[in-house]
DNA sequence: CGAACTTTTGACAAGCATCAACACGTGTGG
DNA sequence: CCACACGTGTTGATGCTTGTCAAAAGTTCG
């Protein structure tokens, strides 16, 4: 249990809160249990009772829910930092699936240690409460995105909105960034088939939007893209935390 | 400033969690101004600034987004004791427009004091949290519904929803309901036309699933309708509060 | 080097949108 | 009290966006 397992995290949380080092240093003991976790299935499963609350260290992640058809739904994805379900560990079951989308380490920290933390560190307790709220910000963006965009607005958005988040992690390189989706996944989180998000990412290709290598995508006009996205950051709420109310 | 106004919101959130008698008079002893709004515009728009949190007293009311293009989304709906924007409370600025589906009265709560009264008593604190944590669920159930789900199933899933919330609060004769949603308004929230809602619609009531009065609905077969709206109650979490972990 | 996955292409079908018009009920003002 | 406007629900014709199916080309990895 190394102490700086936690570290990727704790970045994420003090993007937004500032923390004291009494909180840093109780946030980094927190008792945790890495492992490294591959792509086959998912790590954690709709229906689970949950004992923990994951973290990510390095490597991608999403979340998903499955119709009863067996179509899936991918509801969000995750960067290296991300606490990737806190809400299914404080509801008790889990109410959707977790899994990687590259081989990547994950932290599984105790979810009683958690709370007891938070109740704690008012500090970490808002912190990780704006990270859930945030991310219900996504979520509404999302249902958006899929209700009432066109497939090439509904790519564009995605896209927009991994590079922003990419970038606010510091995980680009100017504008390339690593392309963990597979355009099947992209699929799955726009409700869309693969093939035809092969042909819209041929459409911003050819309108020089974008431009994909292997296992990676740069950016070419990122202005041309978050219009053709509709893309307007707000939803990501990058001002919230500290200076903002509770 | 009645000292029952809040007790539509109080019986629901003692739905999840237990209140002492002391919990119980200080949640109803909270500063609210009553209003009376109609259903002409939202009350909360995208972009304000928060000062309040908004509780349903009476009456129906939803949340929407709309994209650059003008298209509505609607993204959840609610009822009688809901409390309807702590989201946008908690994070300073209203990423969504709230508005009324039918004329009723809503209490706007000081922000300042709901976040006291939550500091001092955990009890409270627990049951708004739970209460976002099911909202963050049902925003994932309706990512899947309109990305992953056609036409009929997504107005039977919504169907589905809107009674068992409907029973939950007590709003029910028998199995009939108000629908305080109009068809335009269904396809809002699901993704599709108002023109295609109505052939929907007429399927279901083809299939005897469901029967419509003036502003009425009723749900003749909710087994069947169940199935055809692919729709597990699940999300909405009915078990968690005491018993589970904070 | 071969198996499995991913991307790409083409032909065709289907679901849902669009447009337009009409019916119906309700509230309102002349 | 009736005429009228307005919102809502309903119907039909047509077309576009996206899905489906199938196969080939390219890529990754043991």
């Amino acid at each position: 249990m190394t102490p700086e397992l936690l570290e990727p995290t704790l970045r994420k949380l003090e993007r937004r809160v500032r923390f004291s080092a009494e909180d840093r240093a109780a946030f980094l003991a927190l008792p945790a249990r890495e492992q490294v976790l591959d792509t086959a299935r998912p790590f954690i499963r709709e229906g689970d009772p949950s004992r923990h609350c994951c973290a990510l260290i390095t490597g991608f992640a999403y979340r998903s829910r499955s119709t009863g058809g067996g179509a899936r739904q991918i509801l969000s994805f995750h960067l290296p930092g991300d606490v990737v379900d806190l809400q299914n560990a404080l509801l008790g079951v889990a109410d959707h699936d977790v899994q990687m989308l590259t081989r990547g380490r994950v932290a599984f920290i105790s979810r009683d240690a958690m709370s007891e933390l938070a109740f704690e560190r008012p500090a970490i307790a808002r912190a990780l409460w704006l990270e859930t709220l945030v991310d219900g910000s996504i979520f509404r963006e999302w249902i958006v995105n899929v209700g009432r965009r066109n497939a090439r607005t509904r790519l564009a958005h995605l896209l927009c909105e991994f590079a922003v988040r990419m970038n606010a992690a510091g995980l680009n390189r100017d504008r390339q960034y690593d392309m963990p989706l597979t355009q099947e996944q992209l699929g799955d989180a726009t409700g869309l088939t693969p093939v035809h998000v092969n042909r819209m990412l041929q459409s911003l290709r050819g309108d020089a939007l974008i431009s994909t290598g292997r296992r990676t995508i740069t950016i070419e006009d990122l202005n041309a893209l978050q219009v053709a996205g509709d893309f307007n950051h707000a939803y990501l709420h990058p001002e919230a935390g500290d200076g903002q109310p509770l």
